[in-house]
DNA sequence: GGTCGACCCTCTTATTTAAT
DNA sequence: ATTAAATAAGAGGGTCGACC
């Protein structure tokens, strides 16, 4: 049994769950189906499934219980499921490449520049211990590297980069970066003090992007977005404090509450006259004057 | 050396049966 | 009719041998 049959089984296995609830019968009766489909042999026996079961809870941190009054395996809901469909995501390209590397000519890869994956581990590992890191940073505006010495403290993703968020050892100030232009990454053996109030979720609760207000203060924003792209909006949340105010046949106002940065305003602008901001004033005017700028071109 | 299935016993929960 | 006991069903989990 190779271990790409069993983690692909262990996606099988999830993503059934997913979709409902399911006795081991029917778990067992999916993935045999799966079997025919993919030409692998995913068929296991109870005492398999239940190893499967921890190891699915450990990898991805999916608690999988069980009810007795239904019959039926659940999959146990957990706060941090950002992370766990992230895991899942991983896998299931992962997977999905592995299965199509033998037609590699019917799939047109996005170029991507690299993301600094790579130092993730290591880094998650320093965050886990306390481990203060150096590592090279070359800023992107400016032809500087420098070498920079940190307590790692978070990891957060956004817009499709990864960050790292730590705590400058000397200055005592949060300082984030970003994964893909950091390189030379060393992990030392010298331990620090965690900051006891520190909460990554907290921090960015109204960022928009990776830039954390400590110097903002939220504010309440109402955007009309016009449909159909207001549907876009919805199903793909610009800030998670968004909330639908009201909808009409023609547009959806949206409100949310965070700090009004630069890279939000940029957003707003680049969706054009798909949106409207009717709140607050200071936003109106920042749109207004990018508007007017661009149009004072022609 | 790790994974899987077979076997076996225990544990949990639901349902049925018996006793009050 | 209510409660307690027996039974059934299926998970939980340890061990061991077969197989890569």
């Amino acid at each position: 049994m190779s271990t790409r049959e069993t983690l692909q089984r262990h996606t099988i296995i999830i993503n059934r769950l997913r979709k409902s609830d399911a006795s081991f019968e029917e778990i067992a009766d999916k993935l045999e189906l799966e079997s025919e489909l993919q030409g692998y042999d995913f068929n296991i026996s109870k005492r398999t499934f239940q190893r499967d079961i921890e190891n699915i809870e450990s990898l991805y941190g999916i608690s999988i219980k069980f009810n007795f009054s239904r019959n039926a395996w659940y999959i146990e809901e957990v706060d941090n499921t950002e992370a766990n469909a992230r895991l899942l995501e991983a896998f299931d390209t992962f997977n999905a490449l592995k299965m199509t590397n033998r037609l590699p000519q019917y799939i047109d890869y996005e170029k991507r520049r690299p993301r600094g994956t790579e130092n993730m581990n290591g880094l998650l590992h320093a965050i886990q211990n306390n481990l203060r890191v150096s590592f090279t940073y070359q800023k992107y505006w400016i032809d500087e590297k420098r070498t920079r010495y940190v307590e790692p403290l978070a990891l957060k993703e956004s817009i499709n980069r990864w960050y790292v968020i730590t705590m400058d050892a000397e200055k005592k100030e949060i300082r984030t970066f970003a994964l893909d232009r950091l390189s030379e990454l060393e992990i030392t053996n010298e331990k620090f003090n965690r900051p006891e109030d520190f909460d990554v979720n907290e921090m960015f609760k109204y960022s928009f992007g990776i830039i954390s207000g400590v110097n903002f203060e939220p504010e309440d924003v109402l955007l009309a977005f016009r449909k159909p792209q207001a549907e876009y909006i919805r199903s793909l949340k610009l800030h998670h404090s968004q909330d639908v105010v009201k909808e009409t046949k023609e547009e959806i106002l949206f409100s949310m509450k965070l700090f009004i940065t630069e890279d939000f305003v940029q957003e707003i602008v680049s969706q054009g006259s798909r949106v409207k901001v009717l709140q607050p004033d200071s936003l109106i005017h920042e749109v207004k004057r990018y508007h007017q700028e661009a149009m004072d071109l022609y």
